[in-house]
RNA sequence: CGGGGCGUAGCUCAGCUUGGCUAGAGCGCAUGGUUUGGGACCAUGAAGUCGCAGGUUCGAAUCCUGUCGCCCCGACCA
């Protein structure tokens, strides 16, 4: 029987592909650069979503919706976010069709709309247009507003979660009445939600920091991002946060009064992450086997399989199989869990043979696997089986049914710890100091991987480094070691190491 | 958007060079039976406007033109 992935080492972009449509997440759809997300690719987007949801709750922010579509005029009232933007907008530029004989359905060239309207690639300026009015006095603020939405970005090149056309996301818009308390908002959402959620929900280890000038959001004064690396040794930016001064607030004349009673502009933020994030988890845990889910994004924790030749035998194993499954429900509510009973499904479908189902869930990436046969039920115990350990090998045999809620509750946890741990070692392995541009040139070829080198600090050079190796500056460390030294590639004076990768 | 490759059944592909019977295979799917502790087997069956639109021809999956889409490499980007 062939394999159904394609290994890592032959061929990476496949690899990704593979999972992706063995594990049933998502498809390409009949159009152009825009996906379908399946039940199991939405499902994770889903428990994403609540975990990110509760981290912006608990801070005070409120979900709200705003419109799909932005008069022209609107995006073109902040210069920068208008540059880097136009290049990729949908445009609605009728709002009617008519059927005509021999031709189909036509766009009706009366029905041209007055002024064209965009489809929102991101939603600063219908939000500030808004907050215009919503904000007059500082008692109006800090006014702190999530959406849920879909965006769209016209994109040459797509891949399916990593870059597609239209993507899902949330984009969180703050106002504040002071530079500081918006910067500490832009700060407070990288490493509070955005970090935190990518290393305890993710298992994904994130550096933080802010984007070089050259790599900000069109718009930001500064962009502060979470950046992860790929099993590829490639960077994936997985989310930012963006300080955006009184960028927004001047475009779109939102001042409030003080408690002197002055007229102020308001200070912004705005910070996404998307399901670009759905990639990201792909490409740090998944193996040639399929994919690997960490336990607090599964949506299915345990998998149970019965295994039966005889009537008898499926009875009884079902039997078992469903009071285990009731038990493992039944454990005490655990915030570690959200609160939520642990998802077990039991597969006692008779067509497909026990290796079937094993290959089966494990490319799906459930993290734990209960087997459970005649043998087992004579001594009143269970196989266990974790996903990011694949292999007969490393099946726990004989687990004790009376005990194995309890060990199958604390193996999720194992898991989740391991897969966090293991992808720090790799990026960590991954990473290098180097302090020539020679060495910089050959490391980012082989083996590639995180490059901290010194930097002079100009765009210039920045440019020039990504012209000549591909790499750019993915993040400026927040924690990055005090020393100064000389830019590699220009020899000037450098305040500290930067990382440079090449990236998604 | 530039360079390269590819569009034939749900999936992977053969057939195309050199036009000609009714367009094939494997996997998957349906039905029946035998199986079932790491991707079972046998039998029967359903399933394709050959990406789409023109053209050449007595005749086009096959030749020509255009067009759309997908994959890979560049430029751009979350």
């Amino acid at each position: 029987m062939a394999d159904k992935v394609t290994p890592r080492s032959k061929d990476y972009s496949q690899w990704y592909l593979d999972i992706v449509h063995q594990a049933g997440l998502a498809e390409n759809s009949d159009v152009r650069g825009c996906m379908v997300i399946k039940p199991h690719g939405y499902a994770i987007w889903e428990r994403m979503q609540r975990a990110l949801d509760r981290l912006f709750k608990a801070t005070g922010h409120v979900n709200a919706y705003f419109p799909l579509f932005i008069p022209k005029s609107f995006l073109a009232k902040e210069e920068e976010m208008a540059e880097g933007f136009a290049k990729e907008c949908a445009v609605v530029t009728h709002y009617r069709l008519k059927a005509e004989k021999g031709r189909g359905l036509i766009v009706d060239p009366e029905a041209r709309l007055e002024e064209e309207l965009i489809v929102r690639p991101t939603s600063e300026t219908i939000i500030w247009n808004t907050y215009r009015n919503w904000i007059q006095s500082y008692r109006d603020l800090p006014l702190l507003i999530n959406q849920w939405a879909n965006v769209v970005r016209w994109e040459m090149r797509t891949r399916l979660f990593l870059r597609t056309a239209e993507f899902l996301w949330q984009e969180g818009h703050t106002a504040h009445a002071t530079q500081k308390e918006a910067e500490d908002e832009a700060h407070a959402i990288l490493m509070d939600a955005y970090r935190k959620f990518a290393e305890e929900w993710m298992a994904m280890p994130v550096l933080t920091g802010p984007k070089s000038e050259g790599q900000k959001f069109p718009g930001a004064v500064y962009t502060l991002c979470i950046e992860a690396m790929m099993q590829d040794r490639k960077a994936l930016q997985a989310g930012t946060s963006h300080f955006l001064g009184q960028n927004f607030s001047r475009a779109f004349d939102v001042k409030f009064q003080n408690q002197e009673g002055k007229l102020e502009y308001a200070w912004a933020t705005s910070w996404g992450v998307s399901t670009r994030l759905i990639g990201g988890l792909i490409m740090t845990h998944s193996d040639d086997q399929g994919l690997v889910l960490p336990p607090r994004l599964a949506p299915l924790h345990v998998v149970i399989v019965p295994i039966f030749r005889k009537p008898e035998e499926r009875q009884a194993t079902c039997a078992a199989a469903a009071r285990l499954a009731e038990r493992l429900r039944g454990l005490p509510a655990d915030p570690w869990f959200d609160y939520e009973p642990i998802q077990v499904k039991i597969d006692d479908r008779d067509q497909y043979q026990p290796g079937f189902k094993f290959n089966e869930w494990e490319v799906k990436g459930v993290p734990i696997r209960v087997e459970l046969g005649p043998k087992d039920l004579e001594k009143d115990a269970c196989v266990v089986a974790r996903r990011d350990l694949p292999g007969k090998e490393a099946k726990l045999v004989g687990i004790p049914l009376a005990e194995a809620p309890a060990r199958i509750a604390g193996l999720l946890k194992q898991i989740q710890a391991d897969l966090l741990e293991r992808a720090k070692k790799f990026r960590d392995a991954h990473s290098y100091e180097v302090n020539s541009y020679d060495e910089f040139k050959r490391k980012i070829e082989e083996p590639g991987g995180f490059l901290w080198a010194h930097w002079d600090g100009t765009r210039e050079t920045e440019e020039r480094i990504a012209a000549e190796t591909k790499a750019t500056i993915r993040c400026i460390p927040f924690d990055r070691p005090k020393e100064t030294g000389k830019c590699i590639a220009t020899g000037r004076p450098s305040a500290g190491r930067v990382v440079f990768a090449k990236a998604y």
